[in-house]
DNA sequence: AGTTAATTGTTTTAATTAGTACTAAATAAT
DNA sequence: ATTATTTAGTACTAATTAAAACAATTAACT
C-alpha cells in the first residue's frame, strides 16, 4: 500500500517547529514587556534612520492593518515615533525614539545570542541546508499558488 | 569579519515559509466557510469516534482557551457536538455530527490533493530530508529551552 | 475518611491576525 | 487641466492566540 502521509506528517512538523521557535523567542522578549511583533519592529528599525510604513510591513511580515496597532502601542510606550515623509504626502516614516534606540542597543546583542544558542550544534553547512530546504518549500508554495490554484478550484482572486 | 547572520536569515525564512504555507492552505479552506483552525479540528476528528478536549488540543496545537471558542463556532455550525465523558466528570468528548462527517468525507480528499500539489517535484528522499531538518530544529529549540534558559536569563517559570 | 494537589474545561483580557471598507494623496490617462 | 486609477495608511470586524484566574472534578497522600 502507498503512504499518502506527506501532508499530515511533514506540514504538521512545520507548524510544530515554527510554534516551538516562537514560544522560545517569546519567552525572552516578554521579559522586556514587549510582544514578539513589537520587538520585531524594534529590531527592524534598529540601526536604521527610520523607514516608511510599507517597507516596515514587508520586513516584519506584518499586515498593514495589524501594523497600525503595533505601532500605536510602541508609540504609547515611547519607543517609536511617526513622522511625515518629505517626498510623499501619504507616507509615514517610523523611527526609533531615543528610548527605543537605547532599548535596541541594550537588548539586541543578548537576544541574538539567545537565538543563536539554537544553532550550537549546527555546522555552517547544516545551516545552509536548513535554509535551502525552507526556501525550496516556500517556492513550491508560491508555484502551487499560481499554477495549481485553477486546476482544483475556481480561483477568481485577480 | 564574521557573519553573525544566522538568526535573521534562517529564522526569518522559517517564518516566511510557514506564512506562505498557511496562506496557501487557507485559500482552499476559506471556500468551505471555515477558518484554518476550524478545518484542522474537523480533519483531526475525521475517522475517529471523537476524542477528549485535551487530546484534541494536543493534536491541533490549539491552546485550550482558544479551543473553547473554535469548538463553540463549529457547534453553532452544527459540525461538531460535545458530550460528557463517562469516565471523567471534568472531561468533554468532542465528536463530528453527521453534517460534520459528511463535510469531512466530501472535502478531505480534495484538500489532501491540494496540499500534496506542493510536493509535486519532491522525491521521497526530499520529503524525508525536509522532515528531518525540521525535526532537528525543533529539538534544538526544545533543548535550548531547558538548557540555555538559565544561562542568559533568570527563568523562574516552574 | 479528609485534606491537599493536580487536571479539565471555561471565562476573561490584551494583542495579533487577515480582510474589507474608507480617506487622502499621488500618479496616470486622457 | 481634469478625471481615473493606484497607493499609503487608518478604522473596523470576526477570529485566533497566549496567559491568567476560576470552578468542578479527580488523584494523591496521610
Amino acid at each position: 500500500m502507498k503512504t499518502p502521509t506527506t501532508f499530515p506528517t511533514v506540514l504538521r512538523e512545520l507548524l510544530r517547529t515554527h510554534q516551538a521557535f516562537l514560544s522560545y523567542a517569546a519567552s525572552h522578549v516578554h521579559k522586556l514587556d514587549l510582544t514578539l511583533p513589537q520587538f520585531d519592529v524594534i529590531i527592524t528599525l534598529g540601526n536604521t534612520s527610520g523607514m516608511p510604513y510599507k517597507k516596515l510591513g514587508e520586513e516584519t511580515l506584518i499586515t498593514k492593518g495589524t501594523l497600525t496597532g503595533v505601532i500605536n502601542r510602541l508609540e504609547d510606550k515611547g519607543l517609536v515615533q511617526r513622522g511625515a515623509s518629505e517626498t510623499d504626502g501619504r507616507s509615514q516614516i517610523i523611527r526609533l525614539t531615543e528610548a527605543g534606540k537605547s532599548l535596541f542597543e541594550r537588548t539586541f546583542p543578548e537576544h541574538l545570542q539567545f537565538i543563536n544558542q539554537l544553532f550550537n550544534n549546527y555546522s555552517p553547512e547544516d545551516i545552509s541546508t536548513l535554509e535551502a530546504v525552507l526556501v525550496r518549500l516556500r517556492e513550491a508554495v508560491i508555484a502551487a499558488r499560481s499554477e495549481g490554484g485553477e486546476k482544483l478550484a475556481d480561483e477568481t482572486n485577480e
